[in-house]
DNA sequence: TTAAATCGGATAAAAAATATCCGAATAAAG
DNA sequence: CTTTATTCGGATATTTTTTATCCGATTTAA
Protein backbone atom coordinates (compact mmCIF):
# COMPACT_ATOMS: atom_id res chain seq x y z
CA UNK A 1 0.00 0.00 0.00
CA UNK A 2 1.85 3.01 -1.32
CA UNK A 3 0.76 6.61 -1.84
CA UNK A 4 2.43 7.99 -4.94
CA UNK A 5 5.19 10.54 -4.58
CA UNK A 6 3.15 12.90 -6.75
CA UNK A 7 0.72 13.42 -3.87
CA UNK A 8 3.47 14.80 -1.67
CA UNK A 9 4.63 17.15 -4.42
CA UNK A 10 1.11 18.29 -5.24
CA UNK A 11 0.36 19.20 -1.62
CA UNK A 12 3.60 21.15 -1.26
CA UNK A 13 2.94 22.92 -4.56
CA UNK A 14 -0.61 23.83 -3.58
CA UNK A 15 0.61 25.15 -0.24
CA UNK A 16 3.08 27.40 -2.03
CA UNK A 17 0.41 28.68 -4.43
CA UNK A 18 -1.56 29.66 -1.34
CA UNK A 19 1.21 32.14 -0.52
CA UNK A 20 0.79 34.04 -3.78
CA UNK A 21 -0.73 37.51 -3.90
CA UNK A 22 -4.18 37.66 -5.56
CA UNK A 23 -4.17 37.56 -9.35
CA UNK A 24 -0.72 36.04 -9.65
CA UNK A 25 0.49 32.55 -10.47
CA UNK A 26 3.48 30.24 -10.88
CA UNK A 27 4.36 28.11 -13.88
CA UNK A 28 4.98 24.40 -13.48
CA UNK A 29 8.69 24.77 -14.09
CA UNK A 30 9.00 27.31 -11.27
CA UNK A 31 7.11 25.04 -8.87
CA UNK A 32 9.47 22.20 -9.75
CA UNK A 33 12.54 24.38 -9.32
CA UNK A 34 11.32 25.65 -5.96
CA UNK A 35 10.94 22.10 -4.66
CA UNK A 36 13.99 20.66 -6.38
CA UNK A 37 12.10 17.98 -8.31
CA UNK A 38 11.92 16.95 -12.01
CA UNK A 39 9.90 19.53 -13.90
CA UNK A 40 7.94 17.27 -16.27
CA UNK A 41 6.63 15.07 -13.49
CA UNK A 42 5.69 18.04 -11.34
CA UNK A 43 3.84 19.37 -14.39
CA UNK A 44 1.89 16.14 -14.57
CA UNK A 45 0.69 16.53 -11.00
CA UNK A 46 -0.37 20.11 -11.67
CA UNK A 47 -2.39 18.92 -14.64
CA UNK A 48 -4.20 16.49 -12.35
CA UNK A 49 -4.98 19.29 -9.89
CA UNK A 50 -6.37 21.47 -12.70
CA UNK A 51 -8.44 18.62 -14.07
CA UNK A 52 -9.96 18.17 -10.62
CA UNK A 53 -10.77 21.87 -10.37
CA UNK A 54 -8.39 22.51 -7.48
CA UNK A 55 -6.16 24.84 -9.49
CA UNK A 56 -6.82 27.07 -12.48
CA UNK A 57 -4.28 27.28 -15.29
CA UNK A 58 -3.45 29.97 -17.82
CA UNK A 59 -1.68 29.04 -21.03
CA UNK A 60 0.64 30.98 -23.27
CA UNK A 61 3.28 33.51 -22.37
CA UNK A 62 3.22 34.47 -18.69
CA UNK A 63 0.91 31.58 -17.97
CA UNK A 64 0.87 29.49 -14.81
CA UNK A 65 -1.19 27.99 -12.02
CA UNK A 66 -3.17 29.47 -9.16
CA UNK A 67 -5.61 27.99 -6.64
CA UNK A 68 -9.15 27.82 -7.98
CA UNK A 69 -10.79 28.50 -4.61
CA UNK A 70 -9.86 29.60 -1.08
CA UNK A 71 -7.39 27.35 0.70
CA UNK A 72 -9.80 26.60 3.53
CA UNK A 73 -12.06 24.93 0.98
CA UNK A 74 -9.35 22.57 -0.30
CA UNK A 75 -8.75 19.47 1.82
CA UNK A 76 -5.81 17.08 1.76
CA UNK A 77 -8.23 14.41 0.58
CA UNK A 78 -9.22 16.59 -2.40
CA UNK A 79 -5.58 16.71 -3.48
CA UNK A 80 -4.92 13.03 -2.77
CA UNK A 81 -7.98 12.00 -4.77
CA UNK A 82 -7.03 14.27 -7.65
CA UNK A 83 -3.54 12.80 -7.98
CA UNK A 84 -3.94 9.18 -6.85
CA UNK A 85 -7.57 8.64 -7.80
CA UNK A 86 -10.70 8.19 -5.73
CA UNK A 87 -10.85 4.41 -6.24
CA UNK A 88 -10.73 2.06 -3.24
CA UNK A 89 -7.31 0.74 -2.22
CA UNK A 90 -8.75 -2.67 -1.39
CA UNK A 91 -10.24 -4.23 -4.52
CA UNK A 92 -12.56 -7.13 -3.75
CA UNK A 93 -12.23 -9.73 -6.49
CA UNK A 94 -15.11 -11.81 -5.14
CA UNK A 95 -13.03 -14.93 -4.67
CA UNK A 96 -15.84 -16.20 -2.43
CA UNK A 97 -17.56 -17.09 -5.72
CA UNK A 98 -14.60 -19.24 -6.82
CA UNK A 99 -13.65 -22.83 -6.21
CA UNK A 100 -15.52 -25.97 -5.12
CA UNK A 101 -17.54 -24.17 -2.42
CA UNK A 102 -18.02 -20.93 -4.35
CA UNK A 103 -21.18 -18.92 -3.72
CA UNK A 104 -23.69 -18.26 -6.47
CA UNK A 105 -23.91 -14.60 -7.56
CA UNK A 106 -27.47 -14.38 -6.20
CA UNK A 107 -26.14 -15.21 -2.72
CA UNK A 108 -23.68 -12.31 -2.92
CA UNK A 109 -26.04 -9.37 -2.70
CA UNK A 110 -24.57 -8.46 0.66
CA UNK A 111 -21.04 -7.10 0.36
CA UNK A 112 -18.27 -9.47 1.41
CA UNK A 113 -17.54 -8.94 5.12
CA UNK A 114 -13.85 -8.66 4.45
CA UNK A 115 -14.33 -6.03 1.77
CA UNK A 116 -16.71 -4.15 4.06
CA UNK A 117 -14.14 -4.04 6.85
CA UNK A 118 -11.49 -2.61 4.55
CA UNK A 119 -13.97 -0.12 3.10
CA UNK A 120 -14.67 1.13 6.63
CA UNK A 121 -10.95 1.54 7.29
CA UNK A 122 -10.49 3.50 4.10
CA UNK A 123 -13.43 5.68 5.04
CA UNK A 124 -11.65 6.49 8.31
CA UNK A 125 -8.52 7.36 6.32
CA UNK A 126 -10.42 9.65 3.97
CA UNK A 127 -12.31 11.40 6.76
CA UNK A 128 -9.05 12.09 8.55
CA UNK A 129 -7.62 13.81 5.49
CA UNK A 130 -10.87 15.54 4.60
CA UNK A 131 -10.97 17.60 7.80
CA UNK A 132 -7.52 19.10 7.19
CA UNK A 133 -7.44 22.03 4.77
CA UNK A 134 -4.61 23.60 2.86
CA UNK A 135 -5.17 26.67 5.03
CA UNK A 136 -4.52 24.55 8.15
CA UNK A 137 -1.25 23.28 6.70
CA UNK A 138 -0.13 26.70 5.54
CA UNK A 139 -0.92 28.19 8.95
CA UNK A 140 1.13 25.57 10.75
CA UNK A 141 4.05 26.01 8.39
CA UNK A 142 4.05 29.76 8.94
CA UNK A 143 3.88 29.29 12.70
CA UNK A 144 6.89 26.97 12.68
CA UNK A 145 9.09 28.86 10.24
CA UNK A 146 11.67 31.47 11.20
CA UNK A 147 11.05 35.07 10.09
CA UNK A 148 14.12 34.92 7.83
CA UNK A 149 12.81 31.86 6.06
CA UNK A 150 9.43 33.47 5.45
CA UNK A 151 11.15 36.55 4.08
CA UNK A 152 13.21 34.41 1.72
CA UNK A 153 10.06 32.75 0.42
CA UNK A 154 8.35 36.09 -0.11
CA UNK A 155 11.33 37.41 -2.03
CA UNK A 156 11.42 34.34 -4.23
CA UNK A 157 7.69 34.58 -4.92
CA UNK A 158 8.02 38.28 -5.75
CA UNK A 159 10.67 37.37 -8.31
CA UNK A 160 8.91 34.37 -9.89
CA UNK A 161 5.18 35.12 -9.59
CA UNK A 162 3.61 36.24 -12.84
CA UNK A 163 0.46 38.31 -13.20
CA UNK A 164 -2.07 36.01 -14.91
CA UNK A 165 -4.79 36.86 -17.34
CA UNK A 166 -8.35 35.99 -16.38
CA UNK A 167 -8.92 33.25 -18.95
CA UNK A 168 -10.47 30.03 -17.81
CA UNK A 169 -9.47 26.47 -16.95
CA UNK B 1 -2.78 3.84 -3.34
CA UNK B 2 -3.36 0.13 -3.83
CA UNK B 3 -3.57 -2.73 -1.35
CA UNK B 4 -2.06 -5.83 -2.92
CA UNK B 5 -4.33 -8.65 -3.98
CA UNK B 6 -2.36 -10.97 -1.72
CA UNK B 7 -3.93 -9.30 1.32
CA UNK B 8 -7.40 -10.32 0.19
CA UNK B 9 -6.27 -13.88 -0.41
CA UNK B 10 -4.44 -14.11 2.89
CA UNK B 11 -7.49 -12.95 4.87
CA UNK B 12 -9.76 -15.43 3.11
CA UNK B 13 -7.24 -18.21 3.65
CA UNK B 14 -6.85 -17.40 7.34
CA UNK B 15 -10.62 -17.35 7.77
CA UNK B 16 -10.83 -20.81 6.25
CA UNK B 17 -8.06 -22.14 8.50
CA UNK B 18 -10.17 -20.91 11.42
CA UNK B 19 -12.81 -23.46 10.42
CA UNK B 20 -10.44 -26.41 10.84
CA UNK B 21 -10.77 -28.86 13.71
CA UNK B 22 -7.95 -28.64 16.26
CA UNK B 23 -4.70 -30.31 15.24
CA UNK B 24 -5.44 -30.28 11.53
CA UNK B 25 -4.17 -28.14 8.69
CA UNK B 26 -4.35 -27.38 5.00
CA UNK B 27 -1.52 -27.28 2.50
CA UNK B 28 -0.96 -24.19 0.35
CA UNK B 29 -2.14 -25.96 -2.78
CA UNK B 30 -5.47 -26.86 -1.15
CA UNK B 31 -5.99 -23.28 0.01
CA UNK B 32 -5.35 -22.06 -3.53
CA UNK B 33 -7.70 -24.64 -5.02
CA UNK B 34 -10.44 -23.76 -2.55
CA UNK B 35 -10.29 -20.09 -3.54
CA UNK B 36 -9.66 -20.63 -7.23
CA UNK B 37 -6.39 -18.70 -7.36
CA UNK B 38 -2.85 -19.50 -8.61
CA UNK B 39 -1.18 -21.91 -6.19
CA UNK B 40 2.37 -20.50 -6.17
CA UNK B 41 1.27 -16.97 -5.38
CA UNK B 42 -1.09 -18.14 -2.66
CA UNK B 43 1.86 -20.07 -1.24
CA UNK B 44 3.86 -16.88 -1.14
CA UNK B 45 1.21 -15.17 0.97
CA UNK B 46 1.09 -18.11 3.36
CA UNK B 47 4.85 -17.85 3.78
CA UNK B 48 4.42 -14.22 4.75
CA UNK B 49 1.80 -15.18 7.34
CA UNK B 50 4.10 -17.83 8.82
CA UNK B 51 7.03 -15.43 8.91
CA UNK B 52 4.87 -13.01 10.88
CA UNK B 53 3.85 -15.71 13.32
CA UNK B 54 0.18 -15.66 12.34
CA UNK B 55 0.22 -19.22 11.02
CA UNK B 56 2.36 -22.25 11.85
CA UNK B 57 3.59 -24.51 9.10
CA UNK B 58 4.56 -28.17 8.99
CA UNK B 59 6.83 -29.43 6.24
CA UNK B 60 7.15 -32.80 4.60
CA UNK B 61 4.45 -35.33 3.79
CA UNK B 62 1.06 -34.41 5.22
CA UNK B 63 2.35 -30.94 6.02
CA UNK B 64 0.34 -27.75 5.86
CA UNK B 65 -0.69 -24.57 7.62
CA UNK B 66 -2.76 -23.85 10.72
CA UNK B 67 -3.42 -20.69 12.76
CA UNK B 68 -0.71 -20.06 15.34
CA UNK B 69 -3.10 -18.55 17.89
CA UNK B 70 -6.84 -18.14 18.52
CA UNK B 71 -8.71 -16.24 15.81
CA UNK B 72 -9.85 -13.55 18.25
CA UNK B 73 -6.20 -12.63 18.75
CA UNK B 74 -5.55 -12.11 15.01
CA UNK B 75 -6.64 -8.75 13.62
CA UNK B 76 -7.10 -7.71 10.01
CA UNK B 77 -4.24 -5.27 10.52
CA UNK B 78 -1.96 -8.14 11.61
CA UNK B 79 -2.63 -9.88 8.30
CA UNK B 80 -2.37 -6.71 6.21
CA UNK B 81 0.95 -5.80 7.82
CA UNK B 82 2.31 -9.33 7.34
CA UNK B 83 1.57 -9.34 3.60
CA UNK B 84 1.90 -5.70 2.57
CA UNK B 85 4.42 -4.55 5.16
CA UNK B 86 4.14 -2.25 8.13
CA UNK B 87 5.79 0.69 6.40
CA UNK B 88 3.92 3.98 5.96
CA UNK B 89 2.01 4.48 2.71
CA UNK B 90 2.99 8.15 2.59
CA UNK B 91 6.75 8.46 2.33
CA UNK B 92 8.00 11.95 3.17
CA UNK B 93 11.02 12.74 1.01
CA UNK B 94 11.74 16.00 2.84
CA UNK B 95 11.44 18.16 -0.24
CA UNK B 96 11.14 21.11 2.13
CA UNK B 97 14.94 20.85 2.34
CA UNK B 98 15.30 21.21 -1.44
CA UNK B 99 15.51 24.17 -3.75
CA UNK B 100 16.36 27.86 -3.32
CA UNK B 101 14.34 28.24 -0.09
CA UNK B 102 15.16 24.80 1.31
CA UNK B 103 15.34 24.43 5.08
CA UNK B 104 18.53 23.39 6.83
CA UNK B 105 18.40 19.92 8.42
CA UNK B 106 18.68 21.45 11.89
CA UNK B 107 15.43 23.34 11.29
CA UNK B 108 13.65 20.08 10.47
CA UNK B 109 13.53 18.46 13.87
CA UNK B 110 9.77 18.80 13.90
CA UNK B 111 8.10 16.44 11.43
CA UNK B 112 6.79 18.04 8.27
CA UNK B 113 3.17 19.09 8.84
CA UNK B 114 2.07 17.40 5.65
CA UNK B 115 3.72 14.11 6.58
CA UNK B 116 2.19 14.36 10.06
CA UNK B 117 -1.30 14.76 8.62
CA UNK B 118 -0.92 11.68 6.46
CA UNK B 119 0.58 9.73 9.34
CA UNK B 120 -2.53 10.53 11.40
CA UNK B 121 -4.79 9.34 8.60
CA UNK B 122 -2.87 6.09 8.30
CA UNK B 123 -3.13 5.64 12.04
CA UNK B 124 -6.91 5.92 11.74
CA UNK B 125 -6.80 3.31 8.98
CA UNK B 126 -4.73 0.90 11.06
CA UNK B 127 -6.86 1.34 14.17
CA UNK B 128 -9.96 0.57 12.18
CA UNK B 129 -8.48 -2.72 10.96
CA UNK B 130 -6.90 -3.54 14.32
CA UNK B 131 -10.22 -3.75 16.16
CA UNK B 132 -11.62 -6.37 13.77
CA UNK B 133 -10.49 -9.93 14.44
CA UNK B 134 -10.55 -13.00 12.28
CA UNK B 135 -13.12 -14.38 14.72
CA UNK B 136 -15.40 -11.38 14.00
CA UNK B 137 -15.15 -12.01 10.27
CA UNK B 138 -15.71 -15.74 10.58
CA UNK B 139 -18.73 -15.18 12.81
CA UNK B 140 -20.34 -12.80 10.32
CA UNK B 141 -19.69 -15.16 7.44
CA UNK B 142 -21.33 -18.05 9.32
CA UNK B 143 -24.32 -15.87 10.20
CA UNK B 144 -24.86 -14.89 6.57
CA UNK B 145 -24.31 -18.27 4.95
CA UNK B 146 -27.02 -20.82 4.20
CA UNK B 147 -26.93 -24.13 6.10
CA UNK B 148 -26.26 -26.00 2.86
CA UNK B 149 -23.25 -23.85 2.11
CA UNK B 150 -21.81 -24.41 5.57
CA UNK B 151 -22.32 -28.15 5.17
CA UNK B 152 -20.51 -28.08 1.84
CA UNK B 153 -17.55 -26.31 3.44
CA UNK B 154 -17.41 -28.81 6.30
CA UNK B 155 -17.45 -31.73 3.87
CA UNK B 156 -14.65 -30.20 1.83
CA UNK B 157 -12.57 -29.53 4.95
CA UNK B 158 -13.15 -33.10 6.14
CA UNK B 159 -11.81 -34.36 2.85
CA UNK B 160 -8.79 -32.05 2.55
CA UNK B 161 -7.71 -31.36 6.12
CA UNK B 162 -4.61 -33.28 7.16
CA UNK B 163 -3.60 -34.17 10.71
CA UNK B 164 -0.38 -32.27 11.38
CA UNK B 165 2.58 -33.22 13.47
CA UNK B 166 3.55 -30.95 16.32
CA UNK B 167 6.86 -29.72 14.89
CA UNK B 168 7.59 -26.04 14.99
CA UNK B 169 7.47 -22.99 12.72
C1' DT C 1 0.64 38.55 -38.24
C1' DT C 2 4.26 36.59 -36.11
C1' DA C 3 6.70 34.43 -32.64
C1' DA C 4 7.67 33.04 -28.06
C1' DA C 5 6.03 30.56 -24.18
C1' DT C 6 3.05 27.47 -21.56
C1' DC C 7 -0.14 23.76 -20.69
C1' DG C 8 -2.01 19.10 -22.06
C1' DG C 9 -1.98 14.54 -23.56
C1' DA C 10 0.89 10.81 -25.53
C1' DT C 11 5.17 8.31 -25.09
C1' DA C 12 9.62 5.78 -22.73
C1' DA C 13 12.14 4.05 -18.48
C1' DA C 14 12.20 2.36 -13.81
C1' DA C 15 10.13 0.17 -9.98
C1' DA C 16 6.89 -2.75 -7.87
C1' DA C 17 3.55 -6.23 -7.77
C1' DT C 18 2.24 -10.63 -9.65
C1' DA C 19 3.14 -15.18 -11.02
C1' DT C 20 6.32 -19.15 -11.27
C1' DC C 21 10.01 -22.40 -10.47
C1' DC C 22 13.45 -25.28 -8.06
C1' DG C 23 16.13 -26.69 -4.00
C1' DA C 24 16.09 -27.66 1.30
C1' DA C 25 13.70 -30.02 4.81
C1' DT C 26 10.56 -33.13 6.88
C1' DA C 27 7.98 -37.29 7.52
C1' DA C 28 6.41 -41.70 6.36
C1' DA C 29 7.20 -46.14 4.19
C1' DG C 30 10.28 -49.93 2.88
C1' DC D 1 18.47 -47.12 8.83
C1' DT D 2 17.76 -45.85 4.06
C1' DT D 3 14.92 -44.39 0.56
C1' DT D 4 11.26 -41.90 -1.46
C1' DA D 5 7.39 -39.02 -1.78
C1' DT D 6 5.70 -34.62 -0.28
C1' DT D 7 5.75 -30.06 1.49
C1' DC D 8 7.47 -25.48 2.64
C1' DG D 9 10.87 -21.66 1.70
C1' DG D 10 13.58 -18.60 -0.82
C1' DA D 11 15.29 -17.29 -5.49
C1' DT D 12 13.80 -16.36 -10.23
C1' DA D 13 10.76 -14.55 -14.60
C1' DT D 14 6.79 -11.87 -16.16
C1' DT D 15 3.37 -8.45 -16.01
C1' DT D 16 1.51 -4.22 -14.33
C1' DT D 17 1.95 0.19 -12.15
C1' DT D 18 4.46 4.07 -11.09
C1' DT D 19 7.78 7.44 -12.36
C1' DA D 20 9.91 10.29 -15.62
C1' DT D 21 10.14 12.49 -20.17
C1' DC D 22 9.00 14.39 -24.62
C1' DC D 23 6.43 16.75 -28.36
C1' DG D 24 2.30 18.96 -30.27
C1' DA D 25 -1.99 22.12 -29.35
C1' DT D 26 -3.15 26.57 -27.51
C1' DT D 27 -2.77 31.08 -25.80
C1' DT D 28 -0.68 35.50 -25.03
C1' DA D 29 1.99 39.34 -26.11
C1' DA D 30 4.78 41.88 -29.23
Amino acid sequence: MQISKGVEWAVHAAALLNGLPAGRGLKAEALARYHGVPAPYMAKQMQALSKAGITRSSRGAHGGYRLARPADQISLWDITAAVDGKGPAFRCTEIRQNGPCGLKPKDCKKACQIAAAFAAAERAFRESLAVISLADIAGQVVDDASPEHLTAIMQWLGKEAEPLSDSQS
